[in-house]
DNA sequence: CCTGTCGTTTGACCTGCGTCAACCCTTTAC
DNA sequence: GTAAAGGGTTGACGCAGGTCAAACGACAGG
């Protein structure tokens, strides 16, 4: 069973896009009046500055589900905020293993990883149908010369991912399997609270293969923790749909010290 | 005989450090004269920008091995530029159990972990006696609003370092103890070459146990990959002295599609 | 010099998670 | 509607790497 069925890119069947444009539509933008901009870059700009920039994301533009909004090796040159949708960020090996480095949601941000070398080194892929901000990262940089409680927002999202990244190795490297579903369950609960939603039911966009890629894990065996779980009676799930019925519960498996196999 | 004896930072001997310094001297810094400025951060400066950058990093210090040169928690202030020695950065979880992040090297920089929290959230300790140049990050910050080539380039860092992360997300995740290894191996003989050191033949500044930690794998896995590789003539190792015998060798593992466990 | 400590190696054994396979449910295509 | 394919669940089994234990070598301190 081919890893990577989701990178497969659905028929566009009935909406036939621009085809240069691919599924890409594009919409008009302001962050001025964006909902998400007490998540995303615009955090702590006075109304002039987030003026500014407006000017500077001209394009917002849907991702269908399945499509890719970059990949490996195409040049870098903006980054992306995520108006809506959900997407995932792999990397790949020649062999055609993928290890899934992230899932991102609305208010964050996409694409730095191509900044050092000017190419992207990972692809990413919408899991929902989903709408994303072009950034042009020169002009990111020019703008953050001149403002500086915006430069410090950017540095503090590379910060924050970073250190996200600190925490999923510390996940990958000494968690048992109990230990990194319920790590990740609170990880999504956090985040969805955060954009104000329920902490305790969502829809997973991703299937438990791409899950266990994230955690290190064989879809088999994401599978067996989630029906343990249910039987503990600390979630209840059936298909994409999570309800946490015990979040201290999950919290207390955090703490138990289990080890890794 | 190890050819990288250079790293060993002189003997502290005869020059007696100011003993409400604990182990850290100060000394006269200045990244113009400094043979890693093509490494470290004054990369693609003028000489007239790398001065106003000597400006700032005021100060060097010596770290001896052993001791924190930041801890989890506290307060963020400066980005350190290693000058020579050898650190490891890691993470804890509450009950004791602990993960390498990363190990840095001369030229490489530390602390960027901190920028988002304004607190430190990982542990940066010497692994062998070290001189750090500490960088004031506030005027680090005020400077790239002057410089873009500081500018551009303080992001390619960050950006490599999350980049980094998500190789090392991959080789958590996906690959097995020799993949992890030759990765390992390949990695460090990498940047000693970058800076001048011979490809083949360096002193490990780790012990078994933290090289076990960064991959994810126990001390006894660690040594007993080390014993596997020297039957098939791939290195030659004794305690912290390690000599690639077969470079070609160590890649072809990392080809071989051999799944993880 | 000797001694204690720390790091490393090696063996024997065990187990957590991967592998393989069968089957079911849901969604999409026509 | 029906068919086909993708995604999910569950069981039986095997092995890579963890655990435990013993012994050794290197180095620091007295």
């Amino acid at each position: 069973m081919p890893s990577n069925r989701a990178l497969k890119t659905p028929r566009t069947a009935n909406n036939t896009p621009d085809p240069k444009e691919l599924s890409l539509a594009i919409i008009k933008t302001a962050c001025s009046n964006c909902n998400l901009r007490e998540l995303c870059l615009p955090l702590g700009l006075t109304d002039d500055e987030m003026e500014r920039l407006d000017e500077l994301i001209s394009v917002r533009k849907r991702v269908k589900r399945g499509d890719s909004l970059y990949r490996v090796g195409q040049p870098f040159d903006y980054i992306y905020a995520i108006r809506s949708g959900f997407f995932k960020t792999d990397v790949l090996l020649e062999d055609g293993r993928d290890q899934v480095t992230g899932f991102q949601m609305a208010g964050e941000l996409l694409g730095m990883d191509g900044i050092c070398t000017e190419r992207h080194t990972c692809n990413a892929v919408a899991l929902e149908d989903s709408e994303v901000c072009h950034i042009p990262f020169s002009r990111l940089e020019k703008l953050s010369r001149e403002i500086q409680t915006l430069q410090r927002h950017f540095h503090q999202v590379m910060s924050r991912e970073i250190v996200r990244d600190h925490g999923v190795m510390a996940l990958l490297g000494m968690m048992c399997v109990e230990e990194r579903i319920a790590a990740f369950l609170l990880n999504l609960s956090q985040r969805f609270t955060a954009r104000g939603f329920s902490p305790a039911e969502f829809n997973l966009r991703m299937t438990r293969e791409e899950i266990g890629s994230y955690l290190g894990l064989k879809l088999e065996t994401v599978s067996r923790a989630f029906s343990r779980f249910q039987e503990e009676k600390l979630i209840s799930v059936q298909q994409k749909h999570m309800h946490i019925l015990d979040i201290d519960g999950l919290k207390q498996i955090m703490s138990r010290h289990n080890q890794r196999a």
